[in-house]
RNA sequence: GCUCCCAUCGUCUAGAGGCCUAGGACACCUCCCUUUCACGGAGGCGACGGGGAUUCGAAUUCCCCUGGGAGUACCA
């Protein structure tokens, strides 16, 4: 068999969707699995939607995500070019074979009378299907019309005739081609409509599978009758299902994030999001759910994906991206993490104790974002009591009193002797009656103003001498 | 309206006629661990949308219904 090509085609009329990005990921996949090439090609014929600052995005979420692509816009290939406002001039031809094999013919109607013909194939109930008028226009008839200053369109005829194909994720699809109708394959401005585009990149970038959302199943006869037309075996198509919002409605920026790019400024860790995502419609054989990227390209099995749409549910996200802050080498997390501190004076600590602040408060971490209120006693010059529970806990003078004598002696430099020496606090008051749990809760509130939370010696140390006493005489 | 796709716990899914008393993960609940929260560990709750048909036997096959999704452009 020849060499395997799949491809990724976002158009770039926003930043890179997660959907688009599982696309991107069951493309790359395959292409892993199979020792495939992946290539990148960006579908920017519209050219009034598309801009270069979601290119950018696009370029940039996917490489982020480890998607590196074989051959694309930036790094070339030898079926370039791979932006298709770059490929205007080859459509034509194809076109104009399309048109002198007499698959495709000329059509001089105009947007109302189209928009009638629609009006009145709804009116009747009917699938609105092309009337074919313009199909057999004389060239007499042309050139008048040509003459009125009308412009035509190129128009590729349909037959009647039941089509399958079958799906890599569906199975066998059927088609009764006369429900689709001739359709537009060159605008009357010369630029080429997606379905012609995409079949005329995807046989010269000699793509041989298409993995791609089902909401283009529809799509899929038309350029098979194209691929047909122009004499060129179609390639294998594999329809994925939908992600779809909690509400069973599109993904949308209603729905909170949607790009890439979104879910990274919120805090959630790229291989985390790669995980999840492949875990929709997709099961690893041996049950094992965190994996890295890699693992699960040498497991994929496009046959097994699932056909239907799935429901993007942030409880797994969370507890998936949890895991993965859990397991992060604790340098590159708190690269990570320093911009979610924003706003704090992280100078207050050397680079060792940062990472040891981190390091003290990842553990309930779910998004990254919610580290800059776990720390925030860490920066703040005065903590107050943030509960009623942690007011009640300050109460006990006794307790604050006792600490604030014991740990003259304390060596802030070691986590060890601080929890031994609130050990010694713990027993002293245990033969008074006070509750241990009670004498950490009073501590640990003069501390951070709450009752729950990181390691309390390890609190105390990074905290510092200092600003110990000062926090304990300050709840005094 | 028309066409197509889909249908197992709340969610992601395992399941290709008997291995299913339907398995796992997340969420939820309980308990354990623990100086707190959390992590971790042990349990629990919880599903084959409905109806027919085929078969000795159906979550698995077929049909109908219902529900959900998609497409229906000189958008991509």
């Amino acid at each position: 068999m020849d060499e395997i090509r799949v491809r990724i085609a976002p158009s770039p009329s926003g930043n890179l969707h997660i959907g688009t990005a599982r696309t991107a990921l069951f493309n790359y996949l395959f292409a892993k699995k199979t020792g495939g090439k992946f290539v990148l090609r960006i579908e920017d014929t519209d050219l009034d939607r598309s801009c270069d600052e979601f290119k950018e995005n696009i370029f940039d979420s996917l490489h982020a995500l480890g998607l590196n692509w074989d051959e694309g816009p930036d790094v070339g290939g030898p079926y370039g070019p791979y932006c298709q406002s770059e490929r205007f001039d080859i459509y034509p031809d194809y076109a104009k074979k399309l048109l002198e094999s007499g698959a495709a013919y000329e059509c001089f109607c105009t947007p109302e009378e189209l928009e009638e013909e629609k009006q009145r194939s709804m009116e009747n109930k009917q699938a609105n299907i092309y009337s074919r008028k313009c199909c057999n226009l004389n060239e007499e008839e042309k050139a008048a019309l040509r003459a009125e200053g009308r412009k035509p369109a190129l128009r590729f005829k349909v037959d009647a005739r039941e089509l399958k194909f079958n799906d890599m994720v569906k199975g066998e699809l059927k088609f009764d081609t006369s429900l689709i109708g001739d359709f537009v394959i060159m605008k009357s401005n010369n630029v080429p409509t997606y379905n012609f585009a995409v079949v005329v990149d995807d046989m010269l970038m000699k793509i041989t599978h298409i993995i791609r959302g089902e909401d283009h199943i529809s799509n899929t006869p038309k350029q098979i009758l194209i691929y047909e037309a122009l004499g060129v075996a179609a390639p294998e198509f594999g329809h994925l299902g939908m992600i779809l919002a909690p509400d069973r409605s599109k993904l949308s920026k209603r729905h909170g994030a949607t790009a890439v790019s979104d879910f990274v400024k919120e805090g959630y860790l790229i291989p985390a999001l790669v995980n999840f995502v492949a875990l929709l419609g997709w099961s690893p054989s041996d049950g094992v759910e965190i994996k890295n990227i890699d693992e699960i390209a040498a497991d994929f099995r496009i046959n097994d994906v699932s056909s239907s749409n799935s429901i993007f549910e942030y409880d797994k996200l969370n507890w998936m991206n949890g895991q993965y802050i859990k397991k992060m080498e604790i340098g590159a997390l708190t690269d990570l993490i320093i911009p979610f501190l924003e706003g704090y004076d992280l100078k207050r600590y050397s680079r060792a104790q940062l990472e040891r602040i981190v390091e003290v408060t990842r553990e309930p971490l779910t998004v990254l974002s919610e580290i800059k209120k776990d720390t925030s006693y860490f920066f703040e010059d005065n903590v107050t009591p943030e509960s009623d529970e942690a007011a009640g806990a300050i109460q006990n003078k006794e307790v604050l009193n006792s600490a604030l004598e014991a740990c003259i002696n304390w060596d802030f430099n070691s986590e060890e002797n601080i929890h031994d020496g609130l050990a010694v606090l713990r027993e002293k008051f245990k033969e008074q009656g006070v509750k241990a749990k009670d004498v950490m809760w009073a501590i640990r509130a003069a501390l951070t103003g709450r009752i729950k939370g990181a390691d309390i010696s390890a609190v105390i140390a990074i905290l510092g001498k200092e600003c110990v006493e000062a926090r304990l005489k300050n709840a005094l």
